[in-house]
DNA sequence: GTATTTTGTTTAGCGTCGGCACAAAGTAAG
DNA sequence: CTTACTTTGTGCCGACGCTAAACAAAATAC
């Protein structure tokens, strides 16, 4: 039954027709599985008729994620506070909380907050519970699923999220079906995010996806190949940070000098540009509007450029090793490529070595919410890969 | 019948046991399966008794390549000549040419005499020929089969090697048991050999393989994941030459300067030595013997330490963006990885973010000819894939 | 109204694999 | 030497999943 929920779930398979072709095999076959998924309570096969122009024989019924189906638990901490949601197939958010802001704590706390805010909406909503998605702004080293940088949770280095965040699944009632504690997945929150875009956002059908964005303080990279997360062979892969961009830069803290971490963020955006950096939670959206509405500025123009350039140096590399054929831009990265889309292309094209790489699509993140969608799809890989193990065992 | 034959093929399934446990079925499967390949002529079943210390119950039988298989041939073209060689399953050499020198001449020209070379191998030894691989020293773009940048052999930009080479394989005859052309296929070296280096060589086991390796002129880098070679979206991912190693250094005709390509290859070495940089074809001999035999000629360290310096930032670059579990050092690099192993261990490991991939281990390239092996495994991919459809349609 | 096209369903049959029993070939212990 | 035990290899049978093929259904084309 492989990968036929997956085709559902990212909208590649509208029909049982379409299905039957993606899938390669007979219209029997396609016709069994997906009698079986729609059994399971995960898709709702539509027989209304649908109005097609143009199209001949015998109209197919179009395959959905069922609306009424089970969901799982995305959760997402920042520097700021948390946020829960329940997201259901097809990366649908069918409720969330408000974004809740929180003191730094430890991470039983913080985890224990925001598991108990999905179990409340679970509760309230009275879904089904399948699994359970956390993203977190830290490098995760597997397979320990462990924090190594938390440092905007001020958690100790090393934490063991995965474990902690279990603990609090546990300890909240968080049960599937069975009536056992769900599965619970931990992620960086740019790579779960790049893995939300490439399956309902700006990265749905590339082959190989590259995704780099800044949160309000570092840079953060993923890469989606053939529809799998990359996360290297100790979850360390995509720290893009510490690329050179500048150098003639300032010195980072890794001990190199000019590294995009340092050189493309909101701080040295807003010092560029001479306005101040006064209260931390708003330099991004200070940055965002500051490139929206005053481009006409002369010092905000010339301090953009500025970035811009250092930023398609540093695509650029990663275009030259990586050969993706799109890239996906989040946080100030997004807001300073749609402040003059043409200028970073020619950056990205300029350096990269080959013009076929170098004229690589670059596209906004189009997903709100995308890391919590994307730890969304940490929980629920396991029932796109087999539904029948997944909600039976 | 999937992996089985690739697991004989690489060493990991020396006995139908093993080769049980490997595939996760029944030994009844895994027997058959064994058979099948053995009717097939390409593994053999050896019944001795093996002498085995220590281990109770019933002895395995050996499972090994029959060294009486088919063989694909491998070519490989360069600065200087070409190469052409048979090789079995498990990446074992049957026979080879020595090496050619050629004069440059078009494409057709020296793939024609390279084809012809292993025509007559195949015709002496009367083998069996299930495919043809070449390795160049180029870029090759990915599905057009255009080597982009055969700066080496004076080739245009573009050449449609992959063409050229099919072309040349059916001009001389090269058929398979069917009487039809035997499929080729044609890679850039670096790349190659890398997979030869995982398959056979000092990549054994890891998981996710980085390969870094210089020729006579310029630097090429690969990435083998999961077993399958990662060539980007279109052919162009691990061109690692143009990392920045050196902020202060030479300018590079990328328009950039301090690149890897003109920082850390031989040329460089032997200015920083103060030795002369002669006749093109042994700088990379005379730098390897500098590096071996006067080491303690303070000019030669220290044009060593430098490199050495800079090929550890690259290297320490790529670590942070890919995450490899091994690395493995070709050409100068290797030499300047063998000088002084723990020298450049600590520059990567200082300059990668995490400790724990900064702890990589790297490697020197530990097969002979790992281009010709690396084009032979190219060739015999679709057998390991299917043994039964490669070998009967 | 009839033919054509495309989709969906039913049935029969084939092949693959797992489970199981049994045989084979060694070591370990008496 | 005999017996018990462990591990490997093989033959048989049944469950399962898939394909092929025929049939049915629902639209358009003429």
């Amino acid at each position: 039954m492989g990968p036929a929920l997956a085709l559902v779930h990212t909208g590649r398979a509208p029909t049982r027709a379409v299905l039957t072709a993606e899938l390669g095999v007979t219209r029997a076959t396609a016709g069994a599985v997906a009698a079986e998924l729609e059994s399971l309570g995960l898709i709702r096969v539509d027989t209304r008729p649908t109005v097609e122009a143009g199209s001949q024989g015998r109209p197919s019924h179009r395959l959905q994620v069922d609306p009424d189906g089970p969901v799982v638990l995305a959760a997402q901490v920042h520097a700021d506070g948390f946020r829960a949601a329940l997201v259901g197939l097809g990366g649908r958010i069918i409720a969330t909380t408000p974004g809740c802001m929180t003191v730094p704590a430890d991470p039983a706390h913080v985890l224990g907050l925001v598991v108990a805010a999905g179990a409340e909406l679970l509760k309230s909503t009275g879904r089904d519970c399948v699994g359970a998605g956390l993203a977190v702004p830290s490098a995760v080293a597997e397979p320990e699923g462990t924090a190594l940088n938390p440092l905007h949770l001020a958690w100790p280095a090393g934490a063991p999220v995965r474990d902690v965040f279990a603990e609090q699944i546990e300890a909240h009632g968080v049960t599937g079906p069975s009536g056992a504690p769900v599965a619970s997945f931990v992620g960086n929150d740019v790579n779960v995010a790049a893995l939300a875009e490439h399956r309902h956002g700006a990265g749905r059908g590339a082959q190989h996806l590259l995704v780099v964005a800044t949160g309000h303080r570092g840079v953060g990279g993923a890469l989606v190949l053939d529809g799998r997360l990359h996360t290297g062979s100790s979850g360390l892969a995509l720290e893009v940070g510490h690329l050179t961009v500048n150098p003639e830069g300032r010195p980072c803290h890794c001990g190199s000098r000019g590294c995009l971490d340092v050189e493309v963020d909101p701080v040295a955006f807003l010092e560029a540009a001479g306005r101040p950096t006064g209260p931390e939670v708003s330099l991004l959206d200070s940055s965002a509007r500051l490139l929206r509405t005053e481009y006409d500025d002369p010092r905000v123009r010339s301090a953009a450029e500025v970035l811009i350039d250092r930023l398609g140096s540093g695509l650029a590399g990663l275009v030259n090793v990586l050969n993706p054929d799109r890239i996906a831009l989040g946080g100030l990265h997004r807001y300073l490529f749609e402040a003059d889309p043409e200028r970073l292309r020619a950056v990205v094209a300029d350096r990269s070595l080959w013009g076929r790489s170098g004229s690589v699509p670059i596209l906004s993140c189009s997903l709100d919410h995308n890391s919590l969608v994307g730890a969304a799809e940490l929980a629920w890989q396991p029932v796109l890969d087999d539904p029948l193990d997944a909600l039976a065992g």
